[in-house]
DNA sequence: CTCTTCACG
DNA sequence: ACGTACGTGAAGAGC
C-alpha cells in the first residue's frame, strides 16, 4: 500500500505568519524582506519529510476568487486581508516547494481544501493508495475514511485523527461534519447555519438523524422552539452545507506519478535560502552546490613567489571551532591585485616578509594564538574586521565570517562543512578578498560613527592582551579536582538514596518535570508556581519549602552538588591540557554592552560563595610566586553617579563613604551609624534594582517584601537622589529619539526593542536603555585598563602575567621580585584611566592560589 | 534545539 | 490588564 500526503499549504503559511507576527516583530532579512511565514512553513515541510518519509506528496494552495465566492458573495465575508508582508512571501513558498522536488497545485476557482479533497478521494477509489492530509484546519476532517486520516497540527504537536478517533471526538461519522456546520455554521467563513443552534444542539441532533436531509426528512418529530428555528432557516441550512462540503471533483491531469517526491535541487534550493538568508536550512543541505567562480590565486612555495607592495589581507583557517584545540588549516593573503595561498612550511618566512605592510584580518586574536603555536611571534595586524563589524552592530553571535559575507551576497560556506568537505583554499582566498575589499568601507563608517577612539585605542590593542592571556593560560591542580569528584559522587549518591526514601519512589531528580510532580502531587507541597513545562522548580521556589518538608533540602544540596560535578569538575577537568593550564577563548565581539565573555571553558563563573567554592578556587594555583587579583569597587554605581551628576551621589563617594549605609541611612531616615546591616542589605538591593530599572514588584519579589513597600524604597530613592531620576528620564527619552544609547567611550548599542508594538518589549528596551551605558562604561573602563597596564608591563619589560579578567576584576600571577611594581602599576591605571566626578578605587589582594587572592 | 536551572559580574 | 531586574555560559532533560 502506498501513502500519499497531502499537505494544506496555505494554512501552513497562514499558521507561520500569525504565530511569529503577533508582537509586531516581524523576521526579516537584510533587505527588509518579511521571512516569517517562509521560515515556519520551511521548517513544518522540512519536518513532514524527515517524519512520514514521503513517497507521493502534494502541497495545495488557495489562488485567485473560488467559485463559492462567486456563487455565495457573503462566504468568508469579513475576514481580514491577507497582510501584505504575508502576501509578499506566497510566490517564495512555490518556488521552495519546486526547489525541494515537491509537486504543489494551485488551481482556479478552487481552494486548497478543494484539490485536496480530489486527491483524498482519487486514494480513496485507487486499491493501491492511502491518504494522509496535514493541516491544522478542522475543515478537512470531513474527508476522512478507512484509507484516509489527517494529522491536524496543533500548537506544539498533532494529534491523527481517523475514523475511529473522530468518532470518538465527535460522536458522528466525519462525513457529517458538512451537516454540524449546516446546522451550527461557522464562523470564521461566514457560514451562516441556523441561527440559535450552536454546538450541543447541533451534536445531538445529528447523533440522532445523521444529517440535515433526514433531520428535515422527519422534521415533525422535532418538536417547539427548535423546529421553528430550523423550519425558519431550512434554505440557509442547505446553503451552509454546499458551503461548507468540500469539491471532490476537480478537474485535473495530474496523476499520482506526477506527486512522487523527487528529493531536493539543493544548487536551487541554496540558492533561495541565501536571497532569504535562512542559514540554518543552508547548513542543513546535504549536498552543497559546487561555487560557481573560484578566485584565481597563486600557490606560495616559495617565498618569492609572493611581492606585496603596500596593504594586504590575511586570513587564516583553523581546522577547528576551538582554536586552541586546532591548528592552521590554510592561509591567504589578498592585495589590491593578486591573490595568494600561502604554504605553512613557508609560511612563517612569508609573514617575515611582510613585517611592516599594514596588515587586515578577520579574528586577529585566533591569528596569533595560531601563528604562536607555530612559533611566530611578530603577528602586527593594523584592523581586524571581526572588530570593526561588532562595533557597527553587525556581527551575529557566530564568529563564523560566512554570515557577514553571506549578508553581502557573496556566495561562501559555513566552517562545518569546510572542515568535512576539505575545500578549504578557495573559500580562504574570498574571505581575505572580502576583507581586502570591505576594510575601507567599515573604517569609513567606524569614522563616521565616531568609534574611532574606541577601536584604536580600545579594541583594537586589547586584542594583544586577551590573545596573550589566553595563550599563557592558567594553572590547574588537576588531582586537586579529582580528588573532589569522587567525594562528591560519594555525596550524591547518598543524598539520592535519601530522596527516594522520603519520596517514596525512585525518579530522575534532575528532571524538573518530575520532580514538580512528586513535591506539588504526590506530597502535595504548598507554594506551586507554574512555568511553561509545569511546576517551577528553581532555587527560589524551594526555598520557600525548606520548612515544610524534610526533603527540600535534600534537594538543594542534590542540587548544589550536581551543579559543581558537572560543570566544576568534570567540565572543567576535561579542558585542561596537556601543559596542564586552562585556556580560555575571551570573546570580544558577543555582548551586546561590550563585556567580554568566556567560554570553553568559562572563567568568568567559578564559583565563590561556599566551601566548595573555596576548594575549587584552591585548585587555581601561580606559575611563579602567587597571585595578584585587583578589583574595581562599586564600580557601577561609581558610573551611575558621574553620568547622571547625582550631586549627593558624588558626595559621598568623594567622601569615601559607605554607599550602601549611607543609602540606608537616607532611606530609613536614620543616624548613619544606626544602621542594621539587614537594612544596608536592602539599600543594597535597592541601589542595584535602580540600575537594572527594576519594578517595585521585582523589588519586593527579592526582598521578599510587599511590592507596595519595595516601590516605597524605589519613590524615596528617587526624592533623595533626584539626579539620577532626571537620568533615567533623559537617557530612555534619548533612546527613543536616536534608537540607540551610548557609552563614555561612544560605544554604540541600537535598540531596537524601544520600536516593538508588544509593550513589555519596549519596557524592557527601556531598562538596557538604561543600564546599557552604565554595564558598557564599566567595560571600556576596565579594558581601557587592561590595555595600559599591559603596554606599561611591556615597557618595563616584566616578566609577570595578566591571566583572567572577570569584568571588574583583573589577576595576575606574579614573577619573583615584581610584587610591588606590578601592584604599583595595576592600580594607578585603573584608577587613573579616567578622570570621572568621582574617585575610582581599587582594592587589592595576595595569594597563593585564586581562593586566597580574593 | 529549546527550556530550565544555576554559576558569575 | 498585563507581567515583572542588566549582562553572560554550561549542563541536563525532553521533545
Amino acid at each position: 500500500m502506498k501513502r500519499l500526503i497531502l499537505v494544506d499549504g496555505n494554512n501552513l503559511l497562514f499558521r507561520s505568519y500569525y504565530a511569529t507576527a503577533y508582537n509586531g516583530n516581524i523576521m526579516k532579512n537584510s533587505k527588509n524582506f518579511p521571512t516569517n511565514a517562509l521560515y515556519g512553513f520551511t521548517s513544518m515541510i522540512n519536518k513532514i519529510i524527515n517524519e512520514e518519509h514521503p513517497e507521493y506528496m502534494m502541497v495545495a494552495f488557495d489562488i485567485g476568487t473560488n467559485f463559492r465566492k462567486k456563487e455565495v458573495p457573503s462566504y468568508k465575508e469579513g475576514r481580514a486581508e491577507t497582510p501584505n508582508e504575508l502576501r509578499m512571501q506566497m510566490p517564495f513558498a512555490r518556488k521552495i516547494l519546486d526547489a525541494m522536488g515537491i509537486k504543489y497545485i494551485e488551481q482556479e476557482p478552487y481552494e486548497a481544501d478543494d484539490i485536496i479533497g480530489t486527491f483524498a478521494k482519487k486514494a480513496l477509489d485507487d486499491p493501491f493508495f492511502d491518504a494522509t492530509i496535514i493541516s491544522s484546519d478542522k475543515d478537512l476532517l470531513q474527508l476522512i475514511n478507512d484509507e484516509v486520516n489527517v494529522k491536524l497540527l496543533k500548537q506544539k504537536d498533532y494529534i491523527i485523527y481517523d475514523e475511529a478517533k473522530f468518532r470518538e471526538d465527535y460522536g458522528f461519522a466525519p462525513i457529517n461534519m458538512i451537516d454540524y456546520k449546516a446546522l451550527a455554521g461557522d464562523a470564521s467563513d461566514n457560514i451562516p447555519g441556523v441561527k440559535g443552534i450552536g454546538d450541543k444542539t447541533a451534536i445531538n441532533l445529528l447523533k440522532e438523524y445523521g444529517c440535515i436531509e433526514n433531520i428535515y426528512a422527519n422534521i415533525d418529530n422535532i418538536k417547539g422552539k427548535l423546529k421553528d428555528k430550523l423550519l425558519e432557516d431550512k434554505d440557509s441550512a442547505f446553503l451552509s452545507k454546499k458551503l461548507a462540503t468540500i469539491y471532490l471533483e476537480v478537474p485535473t491531469d495530474v496523476t499520482f506519478e506526477d506527486l512522487i517526491y523527487k528529493g531536493p535541487k539543493e544548487e536551487e534550493l541554496y540558492s533561495i535560502f541565501q536571497d532569504l538568508e535562512f542559514y540554518s536550512f543552508m547548513k542543513n543541505l546535504k549536498n552543497k552546490p559546487a561555487k560557481p567562480k573560484d578566485l584565481p590565486f597563486v600557490y606560495v612555495d616559495n617565498p618569492d613567489d609572493i611581492n606585496i607592495e603596500s596593504d594586504y589581507a590575511l586570513y587564516i583557517e583553523c581546522d577547528n571551532l576551538n582554536y586552541h584545540n586546532g591548528d592552521i588549516a590554510s592561509v591567504a593573503i589578498c592585495d589590491q591585485e593578486k591573490n595568494y595561498i600561502i604554504d605553512l612550511n613557508v609560511l612563517n618566512e612569508v609573514l617575515l616578509k611582510l613585517v611592516g605592510h599594514p596588515c587586515y584580518t578577520y579574528d586577529y586574536k585566533k591569528n596569533i594564538c595560531l601563528l604562536k603555536k607555530r612559533g611566530f611571534d611578530n603577528l602586527e595586524c593594523t584592523g581586524d574586521l571581526l572588530i570593526t563589524s561588532y562595533l557597527l552592530n553587525k556581527t551575529t553571535k557566530n564568529e563564523d565570517i560566512a554570515y557577514l559575507m553571506n549578508a553581502k551576497g557573496n556566495e561562501v560556506r559555513f566552517l562545518e562543512d569546510i572542515y568535512k568537505d576539505k575545500i578549504i583554499q578557495n573559500e580562504t582566498i574570498k574571505k581575505a578578498r572580502f576583507i581586502y575589499d570591505y576594510k575601507d568601507e567599515h573604517l569609513k563608517e567606524i569614522q563616521m560613527d565616531k568609534l574611532d577612539k574606541l577601536y584604536y585605542e580600545i579594541e583594537l590593542p586589547l586584542v594583544k592582551v586577551l590573545a596573550d592571556m589566553e595563550y599563557t593560560g592558567i594553572r590547574v591542580d588537576r588531582s586537586v579536582l579529582e580528588e573532589m569528584k569522587v567525594d562528591i559522587k560519594n555525596q550524591i549518591d547518598a543524598v539520592t538514596k535519601e530522596i527516594y526514601e522520603l519520596a517514596g519512589e525512585e525518579f530522575n531528580i534532575a528532571s524538573p518535570k518530575k520532580l514538580g510532580i512528586i513535591l506539588f502531587e504526590k506530597l502535595g507541597l504548598p507554594y506551586k508556581k507554574m512555568n511553561k513545562e509545569g511546576y517551577k522548580t528553581d532555587a527560589k521556589v524551594l526555598q520557600k519549602l525548606v520548612d515544610v518538608h524534610p526533603i527540600i533540602n535534600k534537594i538543594l544540596t542534590f542540587r548544589n552538588l550536581s551543579k559543581i560535578y558537572s560543570t566544576y569538575l568534570e567540565g572543567l577537568i576535561a579542558t585542561i591540557k596537556e601543559d596542564g593550564k586552562i585556556h580560555t577563548i575571551y570573546k570580544q565581539t558577543l555582548t551586546r554592552t561590550g563585556r567580554l565573555s568566556s567560554a570553553e571553558p568559562n572563567l568568568q563563573n567559578i564559583p565563590m560563595h561556599d566551601e566548595l567554592a573555596k576548594q575549587i578556587r584552591k585548585s587555581f594555583l601561580p606559575e611563579y610566586t602567587g597571585f595578584l587579583s585587583c578589583d574595581y569597587s562599586q564600580i557601577e554605581l561609581r558610573i551611575l553617579a558621574h553620568i547622571s551628576k547625582s550631586e549627593d551621589l558624588i558626595k559621598a563617594f568623594v567622601n569615601k563613604e559607605d554607599i550602601h549605609r549611607r543609602v540606608a541611612a537616607d532611606i530609613y531616615g536614620k543616624k548613619f551609624e544606626d544602621v542594621t546591616s539587614e537594612e544596608r542589605s536592602t539599600a543594597k538591593s535597592v541601589i542595584f534594582g535602580i540600575v537594572y530599572g527594576i519594578s517595585g514588584f521585582g523589588l519586593g519579589e527579592d526582598l521578599g517584601i510587599n511590592p507596595k513597600e519595595a516601590s516605597m524604597f524605589i519613590k524615596k530613592y528617587y526624592e533623595l537622589y533626584p539626579g539620577v531620576k532626571n537620568y533615567m528620564d533623559n537617557i530612555i527619552k534619548e533612546a527613543y529619539e536616536y534608537g540607540y544609547v551610548r557609552t563614555l567611550y561612544n560605544r554604540k548599542r541600537v535598540i531596537d526593542e524601544l520600536f516593538n508594538k508588544n509593550y513589555m518589549i519596549r519596557q524592557a528596551g527601556e531598562r538596557i536603555a538604561l543600564n546599557t551605558p552604565i554595564q558598557g562604561t564599566a567595560a571600556d573602563i576596565m579594558k581601557k585598563a587592561m590595555v595600559d597596564i599591559y603596554n606599561e608591563f611591556n615597557r618595563l619589560k616584566l616578566k609577570s602575567k595578566m591571566l583572567l579578567q572577570v569584568h571588574d576584576e583583573l589577576v595576575f600571577d606574579i614573577y619573583e621580585g615584581e610584587k610591588d611594581t606590578v601592584l604599583n602599576i595595576v592600580k594607578d591605571k585603573m584608577e587613573n584611566v579616567v578622570k570621572l566626578s568621582v574617585p575610582i578605587t581599587v582594592s587589592a589582594s595576595w595569594g597563593k592560589n585564586w581562593y586566597e587572592a580574593k
